[in-house]
DNA sequence: CGTACAGATGCAACATAGTTGCATTAATAA
DNA sequence: TTATTAATGCAACTATGTTGCATCTGTACG
């Protein structure tokens, strides 16, 4: 199939009916950001993306994640290292699904279960309205943990460096 | 009682005696910063810390809720808004309990119930460590909800705005 | 196929939250 | 009272994200 001989273009291609699916304009940019998004295997963030999609500029990154997020195409998540992370969001997450971070690295995964199910008694007059769930330890790549504490310390410092790179 | 009649004085005892109680020096900023939080009812911002605060450096303030944190004094919340805010510690809740966040003005509350009784399915390899459960929603000043969708464009923008101030 | 135009892009400048290095100050122990 | 050592304050820096505006381009329409 000399047409499917590319690795990045069935992503494309996904990325291209996506787009249009909402009726909105297929630009270059749009197209190679939700590519990166489709491929990844775990929530990026905008600096990673950025990086991958290849010599787009850092402003625009940041508008057509909003603009993918706002549509629905994208989800974003909030991670303890006060860092946007975006992954593409498949159907049957689109909304309340919990998060996994890693103390470690910062990697942060979607997981299967559904947060939106807890119901959290609220002090009179607050409104429940969605629940983020998120669980912290430590990921596959990281192995074993060393001493809570140490793990503790590293949780703010360490992922910023650990991702920026 | 002539000795409790100035309103800030009680915090203020409250607060060394926390900072001695680790047995650490007792500084002007530990006071001060730690007797903002035990008076808060909500978790606060760095900023809100500062300007409370009254007079204290940007930088100190920042290093002594670091050290606040890790001693255990204090607790530290990160937020949609990509802020950290910072509770006293009560030990009740010193560890695992949920939180609540407004969408409409960013504020941090602690919930009663403990988050770290769920246990999720996580892939094979991976390891829980902490549970983060942050129901968001509308507080009892920024009373019943807009529209969904309304709520969930302010998500990141508004927060900080209003925040900041 | 050519053209018009809404809307997307790219650049520069700005804003905000937090960090680092280092000289000076001050809380505690002796 | 003094010495020691940790904490402070200042200036400069980094990282993440935003805004304003001139230019470019994808799409619809002729």
């Amino acid at each position: 199939m000399p047409s499917s001989t590319r690795p990045a273009a069935a992503p494309r291609a996904a990325a291209t009916g996506l787009i249009r699916s909402v009726s909105a304009r297929v630009t270059a940019p749009r197209v190679a950001v939700l590519a990166v998004l489709l491929q990844a295997r775990r929530a990026l963030t905008h600096g990673e993306i950025e990086r991958r999609a290849g010599g787009i500029d850092r402003v625009t990154v940041y508008r057509v994640l909003d603009w993918l997020t706002q549509s629905g195409i994208a989800h974003r998540i909030s991670g303890v290292d006060r860092v946007w992370r975006f992954t593409a969001a498949a159907p049957h997450r689109a909304d309340g699904h919990a998060h996994f971070q890693c103390n470690c690295c910062g990697a942060v995964i979607c997981l299967d279960q559904r947060a939106d199910r807890y119901r959290m008694r609220l002090p009179a007059g607050y409104r429940q309205e969605q629940v983020e769930l998120t669980i912290h330890g430590r990921c596959v790549n990281c192995g074993p943990a060393v001493t809570k504490q140490r793990a503790q310390r590293r949780y703010s410092t360490l992922h910023r460096r650990a991702l920026s790179k």
